[in-house]
DNA sequence: CAGTGTGAAGTAATTCACAGCG
DNA sequence: CGCTGTGAATTACTTCACACTG
């Protein structure tokens, strides 16, 4: 559902790119030189199978009747990612949850900068947060402009986050991590949106204490 | 992948339980006394099909040639969710996250009530942060019990998640919310673990800026 | 006749099973 | 021999198409 269906090229599902950063964070918290897709899953939650499928579709990494070695294959996977190139993005919104995530020190790593903060409130504009000084909303698509920043974290209130989410897509960013409780961007096909919305999470979660009343074998799932 | 295949019972797919709160939050938020699955879906961004089916997995809720109507249905959806009866949840981990989502009046709303939060920290306990007073991190078990709380939220340093999500999990908890990076409860078959993880989802956004330099048509994606 | 409810068809993702290779 | 890489089988999910009904 994602990609164009390129010929040459085969697709790659969805799924699979969003468990490629898990095995990377488990083979650069890894001591080991080398690993078996069955330690990699054991790590990540995820089956040997869908391992080895996964890392399949960009290559032949591994060593038969051996396994992957650690630190080739975590470079592989940051290249596949575009993690070997500097990944700068810029977040809109410094109230709790913006300062939150810029004070969190694995959110902002050297794999994906946080490079710029912006708020309308000119009592937050200019003060320190992290790394990055909040500056205010009308620097934005100077900003991402001028860091040639491709990534955008929306973290304002719901009124304002289609807006935002408009501009920032306007100034050159092509992936926007959407944190308000509305869809944004519906009319930006150029944008790849990513929804994370913390109340839907919280009521899907009810369901699953309500339903499994019983022994049913419940289930690990992510995002 | 989900649920026991009961006899009897279809069962629900996990996609459906995850966009059934996407669905209500629309109702809520219409002013409209119908709806149709068309104009549910234009809000939601899904298809009208979509939301057709996922509400027939539960019964016949609709009008033909009409629609739903909107006060009926949320409730009905309440109803499957399991928010037609209190749900509490219980928060342990007051850091810059934690205090983030307790202040989020959003993600603590009458639906899911976040009753209770834990931390370490003495500077912290005792302070009141939106509607709870956090609380020292031996209360854990104790106070789950008492309130009958039934979800956890892990908001930890990845090194004490692990035991935090066995503490709630042995203390009654049957669902859980993990915003550490680091898998939890791997060996609790008796609760729901769905993952958050904030730094994974910067990095997974790395691919599509990077894999999207043509204007291949890029699509918004929940979660 | 407009819009729901639903089997059937199609697509996507996972798991199986095993050949192939170091 | 053990573990990778991969077609084939399975399962899960979505979209289609249309009968049905208020």
């Amino acid at each position: 559902m994602s990609q164009v269906p390129s010929p040459g090229a085969r697709r790659i599902p969805d799924a699979t790119i969003r468990r490629l950063p898990a095995y990377l964070r488990a083979l650069e918290r890894s001591s080991l030189s080398r690993m078996t897709s069955g330690e990699l899953g054991q790590l990540t939650g995820f089956s040997s199978e869908q391992v080895r499928k996964d890392l399949a579709y960009f290559g032949a990494f591994g060593t038969r009747g051996v396994g992957y070695e650690v630190p080739a294959l975590a470079r592989e996977i940051r290249r596949i990612l575009g993690l070997d190139r500097e990944v700068l993005a810029v977040l809109v919104g410094a109230g709790h949850l913006g300062t939150a995530l810029l004070r969190y020190s694995q959110f902002s790593s050297q794999d994906v900068q946080v490079a710029a903060a912006f708020d309308v409130d000119p009592r937050v504009v200019g003060t320190t947060i992290g790394r990055v000084v909040v500056e205010p909303l009308e620097h934005l698509e100077e900003r991402v402009q001028e860091l040639g920043a491709r990534i955008g974290i929306v973290a304002v209130p719901a009124g304002a986050a289609n807006a935002v989410g408009e501009r920032l897509t306007r100034a050159g960013v092509r992936a926007i991590l959407n944190f308000a409780p509305v869809t944004i961007c519906q009319a930006c096909p150029e944008v790849v949106v990513h929804n994370i919305d913390l109340a839907l999470e919280l009521q899907a979660l009810a369901y699953f204490v309500t339903v499994t009343p019983d022994k049913s074998l419940a289930v690990e799932r992510d995002l």
